[in-house]
DNA sequence: CTGTGTGCAAAGGGTTTGCAAGTAC
DNA sequence: GTACTTGCAAACCCTTTGCACACAG
């Protein structure tokens, strides 16, 4: 599905920014993308605007949300399985401490975890840092 | 180890505000506190000073961080064979969604994760999020 | 044409830095 | 007395909100 499609199936307009920041993703596709990531690459957009953007795609499922023990919140390309309100993303992120970049480790799953008597478990998430393949 | 026995173990002088934060964390023992979470307790508290002494704390040895998914940093204390340059927190941490709090769940354990070739792993962080005992 | 998206300004929350005054040892 | 700590002001970064204008459908 092109970028278009994707947008038109998802129920939002397609808008340059939109098609834009929808391609950055799908070009950097395993890896998770702060708002100022998307800056660096697409200078003329407007901040705010982003922030928007992100927030959309996540409501929509195109985009989730990615936890990687850094302040900043990233996002990455939603797998075809993710529906709205069930988002899946079932592996370890790895974030390096020298470049900063957080990438999606495909390969890994998360564990099976039992939480306490009388907790309700909604999301879970294995966050590795280190030092990455181009900074090692 | 009494507070005061602690921070001069650790080469840190005796203050007011040092004993006081540090009996907080030892009271909400398996509790993850951000700044906010302090200041509550404790309002006469200069909040940069707070910062500081989180900061402080974390690099003698005594607190590290907790990562729960929220954008805001929480500290805990380190257990005892917590060195200054080799953290050690080997479980996970459960983030309540509705009131916000952190806590360690000390009874699980991290899985063994295989970085991709030439990747340095030095942190693991196993996160979870959902509703708490008292919320649910 | 209508409702959705954008761009700008302004504000909000969390955190850090600089510097002078205060305090532990 | 000296080096370490504190407290205050100000700055910084990331993010959100309000509102008028622009644009997709």
């Amino acid at each position: 599905m092109d970028t278009a499609q994707l947008l038109r199936h998802k129920g939002l307009r397609v808008t340059h920014t939109r098609k834009k920041v929808l391609r950055i993703f799908q070009q950097k596709d395993h890896e998770a993308l702060a708002n100022a990531d998307i800056e660096k690459q697409f200078p003329d957009i407007d901040r705010i605007t982003l922030y928007r953007t992100l927030k959309t795609f996540e409501q929509k499922g195109i985009l989730h949300q990615v936890i990687d023990g850094t302040s900043t919140s990233k996002y990455a390309l939603c797998s075809h399985d993710c529906t709205v309100h069930d988002h899946q993303d079932e592996h370890a992120h790895f974030n390096c401490v020298q470049c900063g970049k957080t990438v999606c480790l495909e390969e890994t799953t998360l564990p099976e975890i039992n939480v306490p008597e009388g907790y309700q478990l909604q999301e879970r998430y294995l966050v590795l840092s280190g030092v990455c393949n181009d900074c090692g």
